[in-house]
DNA sequence: TTGAAACATTCGGATAAACGAATATAATAA
DNA sequence: TTATTATATTCGTTTATCCGAATGTTTCAA
């Protein structure tokens, strides 16, 4: 399968738009802040984070027994402003506003 | 549904995908030229076509026998950014080479 | 070495998307 | 009216996607 399918199939579901969209603001985020912020169970995040890595739009670095990921930084600049356009453009809320204030990491 | 989910589910297929490029480096083309070009059935087309239009991803014009569509004139800039990008970056062969070529219309 | 915390994965069922084949509609021409 | 051309829709089936629930894995601390 090429890279536009898989890329245009991972902006298909609004969670992995939304993790993508708080990766952009952020340089790393570990899967507790994001799940938190998504209002989304551990498990729902753990399986689109697992679409994402192995579209290879986004990379995860561990640390002890936590897992913080960033936006792939070998992504298309073709694929990246096309996240960019989606964070000016797009009327989903990010639930960026809550990030940091939870005590999980 | 919001705008972004059917303008990401939109593009989550190839075929479609395919139309839209087609349809930004003309002003307008006929189903015919559409489903000649892309080498697909016309049923398998007119359905896309519909899924684009009711997304109001692009506009038909009926004229005598003939539907002839082009991108939504309407369409947010963000998302028209999105299908620039798109032709930018695709490795999608589009099939235009061919188009132009068929005496369908 | 037992336990707990942070993530990841698997399974089963429900929902949705896509396609081929057939059929319908609408406009025009004979 | 009948036929034809261009396009649209419906139907039935296959395939893919998503989610909740349960379970695994890895790391570290006690």
């Amino acid at each position: 399968m090429s890279f536009d399918q898989i890329f245009f199939d991972a902006l298909a579901d609004s969670t992995r738009r939304r993790i993508l969209l708080l990766l952009l603001k952020a340089d790393e985020r570990c899967v507790c802040e994001l799940y938190l912020a998504l209002k989304q169970p551990q498990p729902t995040v753990s399986r689109h984070l697992a679409i994402l890595r192995e579209a290879k739009l986004v990379m995860a670095r561990k640390e002890g027994t936590w897992a913080y990921y960033r936006l792939h930084p070998q992504l298309p600049l073709w694929a990246s402003r096309i996240v960019q356009l989606m964070a000016d453009g797009s009327s989903e809320s990010i639930g960026l506003e809550k990030v940091g204030v939870f005590g999980c990491c």
